[in-house]
DNA sequence: TTTCCGATCCCCT
DNA sequence: GGGGATCGGAAAA
């Protein structure tokens, strides 16, 4: 359960950095629709839009608790990874035994692991999550998340943006939680 | 357990 | 043309 924010065009680790182009235009939409991205010619990521039309800013999905079609999540990681690889029997046997043993609470513990746990590509990008028939959409937790367990630490990846955009604190994380992307925040390890 | 590296494609100066 | 809002396997230790 994480999550990071991108705000404005000041911000010299969003997109938005360079202004409004054809890959970000939809920061600059209604809030609640899906921007997604590709990383490292590999990872589709989701963001959600959260600031009034005009005013490009996005929080991305880091991680998130799988509650339901585990299996069917680590059935598609196991098709995916043996496909990427030219692999043998043997290989291939070894490596769905290991998903097969991923944790649920690991299964979409990070932000290439969460487009790929849900099947979310850039083809998604636009869709209204906060429209109550869309395939992916927003709902009220139950119980709501104690704000108190809700850690603040500086975000992931993002070294060439330098400061202060390199430190300000806008990885949100549930402290403890299992289900927390790495490098986990000091202060959200287990056992805290 | 930690560190290193390759994968792979698109975006923008 | 350079490098990325990452991941997983292999090696080191």
């Amino acid at each position: 359960m994480e999550v990071e924010a991108y705000i404005g065009e000041d911000d010299r680790a969003s997109h938005a950095r360079f202004g409004r182009t054809e890959r970000n235009v939809v920061m600059y939409g209604r809030p609640g629709l899906a921007y997604v991205y590709l990383v490292y010619g590999m990872h589709d990521c989701l963001n959600v839009v959260t600031e009034p039309e005009g005013r490009p800013a996005a929080v991305l999905i880091r991680a998130v608790e799988p509650v339901e079609g585990v299996d069917l999540m680590r059935a598609d990681r196991a098709r995916r990874i043996s496909r990427r690889r030219a692999a043998d029997g043997a290989a291939r046997a070894t490596a769905a035994m290991r998903i097969s043993r991923i944790p649920r609470d690991r299964v979409a513990s990070g932000p290439g692991l969460v487009g790929a746990a849900y099947g979310i590509d850039r083809s998604w990008t636009g869709l209204d999550l906060c429209d109550p028939v869309s395939v992916l959409r927003l709902e009220p937790g139950s119980p709501a998340v104690d704000p108190r367990v809700i850690v603040a630490s500086p975000r992931v990846g993002i070294g060439y943006a330098g400061p202060p955009w390199t430190d300000v604190p806008w990885r949100l994380s549930i402290m403890g939680h299992r289900s927390v992307s790495n490098p986990r925040p000091a202060s959200a390890r287990p056992g805290f």
